[in-house]
RNA sequence: CGGGGUGUAGCGUAGCCCGGUAUCGCGCCACAUUUGGGAUGUGGAGGUCGUAGGUUCGAAUCCUGCCACCCCGACCA
């Protein structure tokens, strides 16, 4: 274990990649770009999952799971579709290797593919080839089926959580039978998205729409929920995409309406990945490493104790002990690190590094006085209180630490939400400040794309809540009737 | 995929220009003293110098190819 990690002022990618592999989330694989999610990262990732299924299911949705790879075909199908993902698929083309008799072990060239297979980047085409044998009726709809899966995009950078190239993440693909249902479900999972990860990452997000340039590739509607982390830099950390009928067209997904007429199927697609791991590193941590938020944190509760002599331990074992069973019947988890093998000092600047967000210290000095050491990781402030009542009080400055993380992220967020009304202004702060600027826009791609060739920041969505608002371009001088948020994003 | 950089012990590095089998710190192991904020001392272990080839009596060092990673750009969740 290192000590410390590098400032955020130095170097915020840097500070971020030392702060994932020094507190032990994950670390790049010996595979290009892909990454080993370690066991105490993971247990964070479970605990994301958990949450999300049991709300997927208590709207309605089922787990199912569909094939790692899609036959090349299936992809031509829809064409925007394709152009989206065509240069970032890995493709399988052989199916056996050989020894070529010199001990090398190579390519078995007669086992070529006869169709070449792609390691699914997203599973739109291979679930709408499935659904065509499941839907007949409007009796047979909706289908509301979700998929965890890990998916591969061979993307050019990567970093870790952020980007890898094989990255793990849900994937929920409905089928409808009118479009108002359609849209009304792409909706409702993006408020799924948006209260999960304000109310467990304590992260605040802003729900809104992208523009045609950034909506994912054969969406109609691209919804999406923006997070800002601490370099001004946004990142997208969900999204939910109202398909139409393009993907029934493209595979010829049709049914009988109550009416008895012949439609196509309308869709949704919606995902969040192990990329909300990379936020919940970005939004909180501090240079004494991650701050997690206690609903998502494997260990709610750290107890070091401090002792010299086997009695003194043996008598903390026993307070500790009882702590134990309360805080466990309360559902709080617990790590009682009795290690001999490292001292206290250290243990507290481990498990700060791992983001446990309240310690307990406790030592022969605190049973005399029937009290211990109680450490809040989000604030750093330690105090000393009763023994009496402790589990109690334990309870209350979780529920208390979770909001004031989401406080301070929401308080930052917010200060970062600039209102500009001219370009220069625009890359003036885009400049000195970062974070999302609020402007207006005169609704075309093309200015969206110049803004970006020049300035690197894009739309990051047409907030839900955008107030309708009579404004001009700051860009065009063009007439638009509600504000945008623009900002550099990850 | 373009431009730049770097590969030496688990991590961070010196050595490379000027060729002679590898330096230092952290970490690791043992023992002792320690234990309320990342302990100290003594001793010890650990190396295909990214990889393949070439030059040479001899290569971490010189030459060539390849690979990986990092940064910037383009791409993207």
């Amino acid at each position: 274990m290192g000590k410390g990690i590098t400032s955020r002022e130095e170097d915020y990618s840097q500070w971020y990649n030392d702060l994932v592999i020094k507190a032990d989330l994950a670390e790049y694989a010996a595979v290009r770009g892909c990454m080993v999610i370690k066991p105490y990262g993971y247990a964070i990732w479970e605990r994301m999952q958990a949450v999300l299924d049991k709300k997927f299911k208590d709207t309605g949705h089922s787990n199912a799971y569909f094939p790692l790879f899609i036959p090349k075909s299936f992809f031509s199908k829809e064409a925007s579709h394709v152009e989206g993902f065509a240069t970032e698929c890995a493709v399988v083309t052989h199916y056996r290797l050989k020894n070529d008799g010199h001990g090398n072990i190579i390519v078995d060239e007669d086992a070529k593919l006869e169709e070449e297979l792609i390691v699914r980047p997203t599973s739109e085409t291979i679930i709408w080839n499935t659904y065509r044998g499941w839907i007949e009726s409007y009796r047979d709809l909706p289908i509301l089926v979700n998929q965890w899966a890990n998916v591969v995009r061979w993307e050019m950078r990567t970093r870790l959580f952020l980007r890898t190239t094989e990255f793990l993440w849900q994937e929920g693909h409905t089928a409808h039978a009118t479009q108002e249902e359609a849209i009304e479900e792409t909706e409702k999972m993006l408020h799924v998205y948006g209260d999960f990860v304000e109310n467990y990452l304590g992260v605040p997000v802003i729900r809104g729409r992208k523009t045609e340039n950034e909506r994912f590739a054969g969406a109609i509607d691209t919804y999406c929920i923006e997070a800002l982390m601490q370099d001004g830099k946004a990142l997208q950390a969900g999204t939910s995409h109202f398909l139409g009928q393009n993907f029934a067209k493209a595979f010829d997904v049709k049914f009988t309406s109550r009416e008895g007429k012949l439609e196509h199927v309308w869709a949704t697609s919606w995902g969040v990945s192990t990329r909300l791991m990379g936020a919940l590193v970005m939004a909180h941590s501090d240079d004494q490493g991650l701050v997690l938020p206690p609903m998502l944190a494997p260990i709610q509760v750290v107890v070091v104790p401090i002792f010299k002599t086997a009695e003194e331990k043996q008598a903390i074992d026993t307070f500790i002990d009882a702590l134990s069973t309360e805080l466990k019947s309360k559902n709080i988890s617990v790590k009682y690190d009795d290690r001999d093998t490292q001292r206290p000092g250290f243990k507290f600047a481990e498990w700060e590094l791992k983001g446990v967000p309240l310690r307990v210290a406790i030592g022969a000095r605190d049973m005399q006085n029937g009290t211990v050491e109680l450490a809040r990781r989000d604030t750093q402030i330690k105090e000393t209180v009763e023994q009496a009542g402790l589990g109690d009080r334990i309870e209350r400055l979780l529920n208390e630490i979770q909001e004031n993380i989401f406080k301070k992220a929401l308080d930052y967020r917010d200060s970062h939400i600039t209102e500009v009304n001219s370009y220069d202004e625009f890359k003036a702060v885009l400049e000195t400040k970062a974070g999302f600027i609020s402007c207006h826009w005169d609704g075309t791609v093309e200015t969206e794309k110049l803004v970006k060739e020049e300035t690197k920041a894009t739309i990051r969505c047409i907030p839900l809540d955008a107030k309708e608002e009579a404004g001009i371009c700051i860009f065009t001088g063009k007439p638009s009737t509600k504000r945008v948020l623009f900002a550099k994003a990850y």
